[in-house]
DNA sequence: ACGACAATTATCCGTTTAGATGATATAATG
DNA sequence: CATTATATCATCTAAACGGATAATTGTCGT
């Protein structure tokens, strides 16, 4: 048996999932709230439902706010984003906020269930337009990656770059790289050359842009 | 009329969606292959067709290097992923690669004609399981964001901060926000003892390890 | 053998930074 | 009212940095 709420705004819309849902033998809606404070306020009820129907547009605190609040107090609850909304914006914090899915309100409700079961399967429902945006957002930040061979640095330029965004000073990177002082601020400023910058910070910037070296 | 180009080594499965989608009268299968070199040859063949089903295990080049090479050279051609696979390693590159959409060959086969529709449609169907591993991924990285206000920096070291993002030296952000160099390093200082680093480049390390400002 | 390039070191110069110290003014807080 | 936080400016020092120039060594390919 799922147990499930439902944070809905419309009288129309919050009263047809229920009705729907509660066909399913194995579902029970539980409580519908037409705004999220209510809810994050029942404690008992929080702790013994398994999933929430989330919209984004609601009175007072947001969906998205209101599922980063649920999910990190309680972590086992799953999130369905259920929105007419398609911004990349409102997708991606929403991801970010922790939704386990994100359903558009103008797919085929009959499917509704199937989407929540899945969910207890461990899968994450998303109607294809929002995934489309989300495929869109990866590749995105994929595309101008850069490589040190891109700009035709050599070993000892890499192993400079590495030192520089690990903080060092000329003095400190040629210590751990054996050689003098100098040499270290020779390669900096030929590194520096074939990437235009004109300085430590500079050169940062171009690493986080191109995703040149992989930092963390 | 929806033009497709099938890659599945398996010709049970190659048949049989084969089969399968020419049952839907908006859909013709031009041609089936059973690995990708013939397919990246045959140039006509690829400047009429809309949409390849793409296995990723093949014989030769793997469905996910062909999809790299296809989308660079005929980027309106939608390449839907049709896979046993769901590593998130797997599933990561190929949308790298420019993938469409990733379906599951355990999914209702009689969804692939409406997840190929909606592909058509703009959308990109992503079965749900592989799903919940693209939103754990996109969780993963977000989860020690930090902001200014965790550090508790004022609206002036917030913008002096921006200003050493954009790689000014104390000089020029004094003169930008109208003050004086010794004020801009008096700010940088402070900046810099709340954030626990010693100078510009650890600063900007930290804020891209914590997300701090959202550069670009 | 020659040239091109990588890697190494050094020196000089002016600028920029980091860090310390001190001072003033204003607003908010207790 | 006293205190604290913020914002402002100045001065000083030592270290670090960016830029230019020059020279030596080894390797690789032609």
């Amino acid at each position: 048996m799922i147990h499930i709420a439902i944070v809905e705004d419309s009288i129309d819309a919050r009263e047809g999932f229920r009705y729907l849902l509660n066909l399913d033998p194995d579902i029970k809606v539980i409580q519908a709230f037409e705004s999220a404070e209510p809810l994050l306020m029942q404690e008992e009820l929080l702790n013994n439902i398994d999933v929430i129907l989330m919209d984004i547009e609601l009175p007072g605190m947001d969906g998205i706010e209101a599922t980063h609040r649920i999910r990190r107090a309680y972590p086992d609850i799953d999130i369905l984003i259920l929105t007419i909304f398609e911004e990349q914006d409102k997708i991606l914090r929403a991801i970010h906020a922790g939704a386990t899915g994100y359903v558009l309100k103008n797919s085929d409700p009959t499917e509704l269930v199937s989407q929540i079961k899945s969910i207890r399967e461990g899968g994450s429902p998303i109607s294809p337009h929002v995934a489309r945006k989300l495929l869109e957002q990866m590749q995105k930040s994929n595309d101008q990656q850069r490589t040190p061979e891109d700009y035709q640095l050599t070993k000892r330029e890499i192993e400079i770059c590495i030192e520089i965004i690990n903080g060092y000073t000329y003095r400190e990177m040629a210590e751990h790289l054996n050689m003098a002082g100098s040499t270290a601020k020779r390669h900096i400023l030929n590194v520096y050359k074939k990437l235009g910058v004109n300085s430590k910070v500079e050169f940062m910037k171009k690493v986080v842009d191109e995703g040149l070296f992989h930092i963390h």
